[in-house]
DNA sequence: GTAACCATGTAACACGTTACATGATTGT
DNA sequence: ACAATCATGTAACGTGTTACATGGTTAC
């Protein structure tokens, strides 16, 4: 449902294509709403059945034709509208803590190789998260209040891993005795 | 995908309907992976066909008939594979996000009232899970393994809820600045 | 010659949500 | 009377994933 909200975003910042939205959810709206481009593909498809996008074709030589999509007033106002209307809080849904609930049932040494490797995409992550705030938000006052916003997402990202990572840090702790006591 | 294994560790504990689990789900194995309970028995059906599951039926006077769901050797083989399989951590998937991204477009005063509605939510989940561990989970090294393990689930939830709370103060912060430059 | 990049899509399937349907019992 | 609890499901729809398809250009 949110998908198309996130692709307005896109294109109220800068116009462009599919390709091009794509490959910029790689690292902004997709950080949190992940998108695959034949999701996207099929959604411009949809909203600019329903005017909510429009688009120029361009040909070039030697290349693929462009679709270069655009929001049209009817985009805009629904974005609008969107963003003042309450959301849910996304429900979490995760797998390893299925396998932490069931615990008993396997080797305390296979769920600790299973946390040792989300703690290392976990850190992985993180790292980068973190870059990326030495990189462009130094000094996050001085930015454009486009910027800040744009800030606010990061840290989201950022006080999320850290926590995971504590959290981590105490579930070893306790596998660790398991394991032990096990033997 | 992990629906079948949270309802495989469900019935491994303790045979029951999809009335039941369904239930349970509500405070238990549903806080990180929710269903519906239309979801719960179309899978339970699937799974009965599969011979991950049998049921017994058991006829009541004056009620609808319960189905009895138990697992299989088949099923207890297929949960336990699955535990020593790794899995991807979950995608963050959260439209409040995509709104602070595009924070630009509307007064801060109307994405204020959405973060405090937010931390609101956020605040009676937290102290729901505080309760608990209070009730449960007070002398946790005292407990079984298999409460132990919960317990851990239950601490994902906490550092979780407090991670998020201490994020949003800083939105706030952000945000009431926000409000002010404008007027 | 193999892979990555540019640029678009279709089709089948899996997973989840919402709405609808039945029907008795107990509580306010 | 109305809602909640017990107990089961079907059907339509929406969203998301995986696989497949095309075809030229640039980089190693």
């Amino acid at each position: 449902m949110s998908l198309r909200h996130a692709l307005l975003v896109s294109l109220s910042r800068k116009q462009g294509t599919g390709y091009e939205i794509a490959n910029e959810f790689d690292r902004g709206l997709g950080y949190f709403w992940p998108a695959s481009h034949q999701q996207i593909y099929q959604e411009l498809g949809k909203m600019a059945v329903e005017r909510l996008v429009a688009f120029t074709r361009r040909q070039q030589p030697d290349k693929p034709p462009k679709k270069i999509y655009r929001v049209t007033g009817n985009g805009r106002k629904s974005l609008i509208a969107w963003l003042a209307t309450p959301v849910d809080m996304p429900a979490v849904k995760d797998p390893l803590l299925i396998k932490l609930f069931a615990g008993d049932l396997i080797p305390a040494q296979t769920l600790l190789d299973e946390i040792d490797r989300h703690n290392a995409i976990n850190a992985e992550i993180l790292s980068r998260y973190r870059s990326i705030e030495k990189q462009y938000f130094d000094n996050p006052d001085a930015l454009p209040a486009t910027s800040q916003f744009i800030y606010m997402t990061l840290l989201r990202g950022i006080t999320a891993r850290k926590a995971w990572r504590a959290w981590a840090l105490r579930v070893r702790r306790f596998l660790e005795n398991q394991a032990h006591n096990a033997s």
